[in-house]
RNA sequence: GGGGCGUUAGCUCAGCUGGUAGAGCAGCGGACUUUUAAUCCGUUUGUCGUGGGUUCGAUCCCCGCACGCCCUACCA
C-alpha cells in the first residue's frame, strides 16, 4: 500500500465500516444518538403487569360494552414486530414471552411528542405500552395505549416480515433472531423444556436422587468414544471433558445411593452430522437390583412420559410418519431383527463368520480383523436393520467384546444383559444390567488397553479407582443412558440435532 | 474425510447464450383516525463469499479457497 492510498484510508475499525455498509444501522444509531441526547435511553422503571396470552385468553371473549363498562387498565411491554401508521390512528403488534398482542396508538388518546415520537421507532423496539383493552372492529382484542415508552432501542432491523428468517446458518448462529422471529423455534425449545422437567419429575417420582458428577475427568470412560483434551494448571495435569457420567454413577451405587440420575452434557471429539453435535445431553440413571428387564419398562415409561408432557399425547408424527410411543416397544435380539428385517439370509448364514465378513464388506464397512461372531452380527444388524427399526424397538443381547461395561448373560458369556432402543431408526437409549464383577470388569480393562495399544482411539482406558471402588461390592444394577437431544428430535418433529440445541457447534465465522 | 447443492441490498429472492445489477419488504420523505404482510406517491442502499484464470469486457465461463446446508463415513 502507497502512502498515498494511506492517506485517502478512513479509520478502519468494525463499527466504522458496519456504519459505511449498512445505512438502517447508521440510521437508528443516529435515532438512539438523539433518544440519548433527551435523557434516559436505556430506562427500567416500567413494570408490565400483563402478558399478551393471558390477556386473549381472559378477554378475547368480551366485547366492547363490557370493556367500557368496566374497563381493564393493562401495562404490557414487548418487541415492536410490526408496525402500521396511518395518519393519526396506528397500530403497532408487540411480542412478549408469552406472544403477540396488537397496540392502537391513536393520536387523540397520547400526547402529541409521543405519537410523533413513535412514529420514528423501528421494528425490533422494545416498548411499554399503558393504556386499556378494547376490541377493534375486526375483533381483535388490542390495548388502546395512553402512555408509551421507548425501553430498548434496537439498532439492528428484524428479518423481513413475512418471510421472516429462513437462513440455517442464522439461525443457528443467531439464535436469538431466531426465537425472535419463528414461532416454531420458540415452541420447540419450550417442547424441550418440557421434555427435561418431565424426565426430571419422572426419574424424582420414582425415588431417585439426582447428582452431579465431574465434567473434568483426569481418565474418560464409560463409553467408547474420542475426548476433548484440557489441561489444569494448578494441578499441572491433564484432563478429558466426560464422555460419559457412568463409572462416577456406579461408584455412588457402591457407596450406597442405590438409585440415581445425572441429566448433563457429554463431549465427543468426534464428527458432527444432523444427530451428532459435540456436546449433547444425556439422561443416565443406575438403579441397585434391577435388571435390564427393568430397565426397558422404565425407560419405555419415561420416554411415555415425557412424549405426553410436551405433546400431550404418545402417538408422535416424525417425517410424516406415525411413530407411536403408546403401545409396548417391541423387543427383538440382533439376530432376530435381521431375520426380520433382512429376510434374505439364512439363520446358518448369521453364524458364518466368513459369510458374515464377506457381507459386512460389501456394505463398504471398515475391517473387522478381530471381530467375533456377535459383533459380526451386530455389524450386519447396523447395516440392514438398524435404519429400518421405526416404531420403538429394543435390541437386546449385545455381544460381550462390544460391551465392556455390561454383565455377562448367565446362559450364554458370549452376550450381555444390554439392550438398545432405536425410534425412527436412530439409537436413544442404551441400558444394561451392569458388570459388578471386580474381577471381570478388571479383565475387560485389560481388553480394552489391548485393543487401544492395537490402534483402537475410541477403546477404554484402565480405571484403576473404579476397579478398587467395585472391589468394595456394587449391589447387582441396572443401568441406562437416554440421549436427550434425540429424543427431543423425536418429540418435536425435528429434522436435525441442530434444531434442538439453542446454540449448536458451527465452524468459526468467516 | 468423500460426494452433491448453495453464497447477489439489512431480510426474502430475480438476474436470459458474458456488456460491472433488479423486485418486494425494511429504511427515509409525503398522504391517511380501526389497521393487521395496511395501502398509495416519491426515494436511498450493493467489494454479486474470496483469490486467481480466460476475455476488449465476468454476478454469469474455468480453477483454487472459505463458509453453509444435505447425503455419506466415525459415532450417541
Amino acid at each position: 500500500m502507497t502512502a498515498e492510498n494511506n492517506e485517502i484510508t478512513p479509520i478502519d475499525g468494525n463499527e466504522h465500516s458496519e456504519l459505511r455498509q449498512n445505512h438502517v444501522i447508521a440510521e437508528r444509531r443516529e435515532k438512539l444518538k438523539s433518544i440519548r441526547e433527551q435523557g434516559i435511553a436505556f430506562p427500567n422503571d416500567f413494570k408490565p403487569d400483563a402478558l399478551a396470552a393471558k390477556l386473549h385468553a381472559e378477554f378475547s371473549g368480551m366485547e366492547n360494552e363490557t370493556f367500557d363498562a368496566k374497563p381493564v387498565p393493562v401495562k404490557v411491554a414487548g418487541r415492536m414486530m410490526l408496525k402500521r401508521v396511518m395518519g393519526k390512528a396506528s397500530f403497532a403488534t408487540i411480542q412478549d414471552n408469552s406472544g403477540r398482542i396488537q397496540l392502537f396508538v391513536g393520536s387523540s388518546n397520547i400526547d402529541e411528542a409521543s405519537y410523533e415520537a413513535f412514529k420514528h421507532w423501528d421494528s425490533g423496539d422494545i416498548l411499554g405500552a399503558t393504556g386499556y383493552l378494547f376490541k377493534t372492529k375486526t375483533g381483535e382484542l388490542s390495548v388502546k395505549v395512553t402512555e408509551l415508552r421507548l425501553l430498548t432501542k434496537s439498532l439492528r432491523p428484524l428479518p423481513e416480515k413475512f418471510h421472516g428468517l429462513t437462513d440455517q446458518e442464522v439461525k443457528y448462529r443467531q439464535r436469538y433472531v431466531d426465537l425472535m422471529v419463528n414461532e416454531e423455534t420458540r415452541a420447540t425449545f419450550v417442547a424441550r423444556s418440557k421434555v427435561v422437567a418431565a424426565i426430571r419429575n419422572f426419574m424424582l417420582q420414582n425415588e431417585f436422587m439426582e447428582v452431579e458428577t465431574p465434567m473434568l475427568h483426569p481418565i474418560p470412560g464409560g463409553a467408547s468414544a474420542k475426548p476433548f483434551m484440557t489441561h489444569h494448571n494448578a494441578l499441572d495435569m491433564q484432563m478429558f471433558l466426560r464422555i460419559a457420567p457412568e463409572l462416577y454413577l456406579k461408584r455412588l451405587v457402591v457407596g450406597g445411593f442405590e438409585r440415581v440420575f445425572e441429566m448433563n452434557r457429554n463431549f465427543r471429539n468426534e464428527g458432527l452430522s444432523v444427530r451428532h453435535n459435540p456436546e449433547f445431553t444425556m439422561m443416565e440413571f443406575y438403579a441397585a437390583y434391577t435388571d435390564y428387564h427393568w430397565l426397558m419398562d422404565f425407560t419405555e415409561q419415561c420416554i411415555r412420559a415425557a412424549a405426553i408432557a410436551a405433546r400431550g399425547t404418545a402417538t408422535l408424527i416424525y417425517d410424516g410418519r406415525e411413530v407411536d410411543l403408546s403401545k409396548p416397544f417391541e423387543r427383538l435380539t440382533i439376530v432376530g431383527a435381521i431375520q426380520k428385517y433382512a429376510p434374505q439370509y439364512s439363520l446358518s448364514q448369521l453364524n458364518d463368520c466368513a459369510f458374515l465378513r464377506a457381507e459386512i464388506l460389501k456394505h463398504g464397512t471398515k475391517p473387522f480383523d478381530h471381530a467375533g461372531l456377535g459383533a459380526l452380527q451386530l455389524a450386519l444388524f447396523e447395516e440392514t436393520a438398524e435404519s429400518q427399526l421405526w416404531q420403538p424397538t429394543y435390541i437386546i443381547d449385545y455381544p460381550v467384546e462390544v460391551s465392556p461395561l455390561a454383565r455377562a448373560s448367565d446362559k450364554n458369556p458370549e452376550i450381555t444383559e444390554r439392550f438398545e432402543l432405536f425410534i425412527t431408526g436412530r439409537e436413544i437409549a442404551n441400558g444394561f444390567s451392569e458388570l459388578n464383577d471386580a474381577e471381570d470388569q478388571a479383565a475387560r480393562f485389560n481388553a480394552q488397553m489391548k485393543a487401544k495399544e492395537a490402534g483402537d482411539a475410541e477403546a477404554m482406558y484402565y480405571d484403576a479407582d473404579f476397579i478398587r471402588a467395585l472391589e468394595y461390592g456394587m449391589p447387582p444394577t441396572g443401568g441406562c443412558g437416554i440421549g436427550i437431544d434425540r429424543l427431543v428430535m423425536l418429540i418435536t418433529d425435528s429434522p436435525s440435532i441442530r434444531d434442538v440445541i439453542l446454540f449448536p457447534h458451527m465452524r468459526a465465522e468467516a
